[in-house]
RNA sequence: GCCGCUAUCGUCUAGGGGUCAGGACACGUGGUUCUCAGCCACGGGACCGGGGUUCGAAUCCCCGUAGCGGUACCA
């Protein structure tokens, strides 16, 4: 089994491309196939070097790697389409020489009055064949004196057609509906439907897995199969990726490119998990499966027939759960891009990254995405008493009872670093002795007075997180981190200038 | 317009001539907790419409309807 993605370059990878990448490599990882990598840049205008990277760059952090492709080469490259143009001009002659194509020199005027005229008068809409029977003198001169034409394939008339969508079943169309196809532009360079059936049979693809927005392409390229002598592989195509108003996934949803998935935090193994249930189902009640599960599992029989909505939720909920499931380590790593940018470490240090691993268990499980960690611990490094009880939320807890007598003693009983539960259990026992305090009314003033917010991670776990970050020397390149007792001091000082 | 594909809770789906139509996300209620989030429990929620075949149709067939795709010298 050989399978293969076929990306253009003129952007970055889409999710739904993804998918369709995603369920070529699960099949072709599953069954010991080949996936093989080629990229479709036979639009000169649109194509570019950098997007092709960013794809490239995109498969990989997904961990769809390929056998076969533009960067690793194989036996049957090049793996570009731009580099291939003299395969195409060969089969191109050959098919002319055949005479299951031709020249065709009507301008593109004519073509779209032709077209309008015909969709007026309720006709399907195609090539009317003009060209297909001038004689080889007249194209001879035609083309000497100065005329560029295209080739087109000679579409066999009142035709059935009829292929085996591994998905969909038999589909069949009349070759009535199909005008004769440009196989090769008139600069010379293969269309589409041209070169992925050259490039296919060459490359030995067996399995054609691709977007539905193929499957009315696939007539015209089994005919073209047939007449080069080429076996034509099996087909299967994949419903498209819809927005939640069901219209095709676009930018007006949000994020639709595995580079913007990236960005804003998600962990590859979630998108991955989450694309693959995402028109296929392996049949049990268990959604969270590990890729090589995801792999073993995969069959292109129980892949689904109709077009599916993208869902945020979900994907966030997945997300939520691999990154509890990741150790603290990988996490530090994945998440310092955004502590970077927030500000709170300046250098990638190994106390740095030691003390961020430290901090995320507290705050992964309460986030959608990475990039939503440093808010979620922002107290630990942006600590203004000031500032925190110019808050209305935080200034209503010093209306709560007893929140005042709480905060003093607090400041009075911290007397070094918290760092650790039981420290801070210890001092929180002697404030609620002195005060009488318990539950809600210790606690919550606590919190507003270490934190400066009235919500957070437990108590028992962002304390000592605060002192650790204080007591880190300042070649860690952390930002500096207030300690407990300077913060409950300053936070009673300035509670001192607000009368109740 | 023409051709094609598709149709089960809001969403992703399982199932498939007789089922209490199952699960997950989301949603609601309760519990846990100093708080938010999380977590746990419980709950509401679906077979597009109309014909036909059949003892019986969500399931098979036909016709509609709707959505999507194609109808290019884009891919």
């Amino acid at each position: 089994m050989r399978v293969r993605f076929a990306p253009s370059p003129t952007g970055q990878l889409h999710v739904g491309n993804a998918r369709t990448a995603l369920f070529n490599w699960l099949l072709a990882h599953g069954k010991e196939g080949a996936f093989i990598l080629r990229i479709e840049d036979t639009d000169a205008e649109r194509s570019t070097l950098a997007s092709e990277l960013s794809i490239l760059d995109d498969l990989r952090w997904l961990g769809l790697d390929w056998d076969e492709g533009p960067d690793v080469e194989g036996p049957h490259g090049p793996y570009r389409q731009s580099e291939r143009l003299h395969l195409y001009a060969s089969y191109a002659n050959e098919l002319i020489a055949s005479e299951h194509a031709y020249y065709c020199f009507c301008s593109p005027q004519k073509l779209v009055a032709d077209r309008q005229a015909a969709m007026a008068s309720g006709r399907p809409p195609r090539y009317d064949g003009s060209c297909r029977d001038l004689d080889r003198d007249q194209t001879q001169r035609r083309m000497e004196a100065g005329e560029r034409p295209v080739v087109r394939f000679r579409i066999p008339p009142g035709l059935d057609v009829t292929f085996t969508d591994l998905v969909r079943g038999d589909v069949t169309f009349n070759s009535e509906v199909i005008g004769d196809p440009v196989l090769v532009r008139s600069d010379g360079r293969p269309a589409y439907n041209f070169a992925v059936v050259v490039d296919d049979a060459l490359m030995g693809i067996t399995h054609v897995i691709r977007g539905e927005d193929h499957i009315s392409n696939t007539p015209r390229q089994v005919l073209l199969y047939q007449a080069l002598g080429f076996t034509p592989p099996q087909f299967a195509h994949l419903s498209l990726v819809m927005g939640p108003d069901h219209t095709p996934l676009s930018k007006r949803h949000g994020a639709t490119s595995v580079a913007e998935f990236r960005e804003r935090g998600y962990l590859p193994e979630a998108l991955v998990n989450y694309l693959a249930l995402l028109g296929w189902s392996p049949g049990g009640d268990e959604e969270l499966l590990p890729v090589e599960e995801l792999s073993s599992r995969f069959a292109l029989e129980d892949v689904g027939h109709s077009a599916g909505v993208f869902d945020q939720d979900k994907l966030a909920w997945m997300n939520r759960h691999y990154m509890k499931a990741a150790t603290p380590g990988r996490l530090a790593a994945e998440a310092v891009r955004y502590f970077l940018k927030a500000g709170f470490i300046t250098q990638r240090t190994d106390e740095a990254m030691e003390y961020l691993a430290s901090l995320l268990p507290m705050s992964v499980g309460s986030v959608d995405r990475m990039e939503e960690i440093p808010d979620r611990v922002r107290f630990i490094f942006a600590f203004d008493a000031a500032e925190a009880l110019a808050r209305p939320e935080v200034a209503a807890v010093l209306g709560e009872p007893g929140a005042r007598d709480v905060i003093a003693a607090l400041a009075q009983e911290i007397a070094g670093p918290l760092l650790d539960k039981e420290a801070f259990r210890a001092v929180a026992t002697r404030v609620r002795e002195r005060t009488g305090h318990k539950g809600k009314a210790l606690f919550h003033p606590i919190r507003a007075a270490l934190t400066g917010e009235t919500a957070g991670p437990e108590l028992d776990l962002a304390v000592p997180a605060i002192d650790r970050g204080a007591a880190l020397p300042a070649a860690a390149r952390v930002v500096r981190v207030m300690g407990c007792q300077e913060r409950v001091r300053a936070f009673a000082r300035e509670m001192g200038a607000r009368p109740t």
